[in-house]
DNA sequence: ACTCTCTATTTTGAATGCAAAAATGATCCA
DNA sequence: TGGATCATTTTTGCATTCAAAATAGAGAGT
């Protein structure tokens, strides 16, 4: 089995909340599910630490990492950032068929918002998202992205969804298309950010969905 | 040994060049220099995969990674992006003791440069840059920043620099300070940008130091 | 009954061993 | 002499094994 199908098997389980925040990841229990040996479940796992999706406590195994409300703060600054750039650049070389695409993810986004779908309105928010981080052309802004994304959407947050927010969501998907056609990269970089800003508002408010760790409480004196 | 230690120490082979970007990984002389087995060296050379500082390459072995100018320039468009989005948080939070430091370091910079002492120069502006990211205080940031600094000075070019450039850099970091201390995010957004896209553009302009790998040239047909 | 300590078990981290793939080079043929 | 093919050696990737550390548990002492 290739290494990197591990890692993606592993991060997939992380992603799926399969393993919760800050429970205990079971290394010989994931080896017999993989049909592995430890050997390549352990340099996943260390791979994993670097992305930030693991915890490792030296001679007391691994934890998928548990993001704290800071963490979280962090992860969405560090986001809005990335997509400000990927903006600016995208702007300067996106083409006329990335932009059809994207405008095309748009629609249908707004379909499913119509509809009330919310998981493929999601899928559809997604696919603008890092439609744009793909035409900045930057692999490097891409695979930064990619990281930050995953450990934001680990956390897994039920964010409560009210008519009012997705009509400014869409609204503001509307802006940011706008903006790309025109190739508006500051007009874009600004509404990038206010939009980040304001999911991430929803987000904090909201608290995200604290998974229990399957763990029994500390016990406290 | 740490696991950690052994993913510090060769990403410091590869930072100082002992390995040139391309050249093969030498797995059995690293063992037997870091005193260590296989297992944790694997392990390591994952890591610093995820990191983009190798290359591996299925069933033949790993290699300390070839950047092309494509991927410098993307480096430096990320980098900058970092140090923008840094520059405007650590606005917003800078304490004026970190204001004094970074200022101090400007200044142990300025006499350096006064001195014409490169290598001191280099330190002292890699000291403020990684000041004002800190001052941010978001570790994942900083994380990303790290990371990706890291893999620029891998690559070691040569800038030729010139009495014009150095008094440019120096007035840029004099504008970088100003803005920090009236607390200027959006001023200090701005300079960086043009700060690192000077940067960028001697450092393109120059090419930067393509190491040989120390390998035999290909055998074209 | 509670806690402390000492031992046994489990779990982690690293070394070694083994099979498969690739690189090397030696031989054979044109 | 040049090139191709096959055997040998080396290297890679993973499984297994082993020592050390941590955890759990039993028993003794208060």
């Amino acid at each position: 089995m290739l290494h990197e199908e591990v890692v993606g098997r592993i991060r997939d389980i992380l992603l799926d909340g399969e393993i919760p925040p800050g429970a205990r990841i079971p290394e010989r229990e994931l080896c017999e599910r993989l049909e592995i040996s430890r050997t390549p479940l352990r340099e996943a796992l260390k791979v994993l630490a670097a992305e930030g999706l693991v915890q490792l406590l030296p001679h007391r195994g691994s934890r998928a990492a548990k993001l704290t409300d800071k963490d979280m703060r962090d992860l969405f600054e560090v986001c809005q950032g990335l997509e400000a750039l990927a903006g600016e650049l995208a702007c300067e070389r996106i083409t006329d068929h990335e932009i059809a695409e994207i405008a095309a993810a748009h629609a249908a986004m707004v379909q499913h918002y119509r509809e009330g779908d919310l998981i493929q309105y999601y899928r559809g928010n997604r696919a603008i998202h890092e439609g744009i981080v793909n035409a900045a052309g930057n692999p490097v802004l891409t695979g930064l992205y990619a990281s930050v994304t995953a450990r934001i959407r680990r956390a897994r947050y039920v964010t409560p969804m009210t008519p009012q927010r997705w009509a400014l969501a869409v609204t503001e998907h509307e802006a940011i298309l706008n903006a790309l056609q025109r190739r508006d990269g500051v007009g874009l970089s600004h509404i990038l950010r206010a939009h980040l800003r304001h999911k991430r508002e929803e987000v904090l408010q909201a608290g995200f969905a604290e998974t229990e760790t399957s763990e029994p409480a500390l016990k406290i004196a």
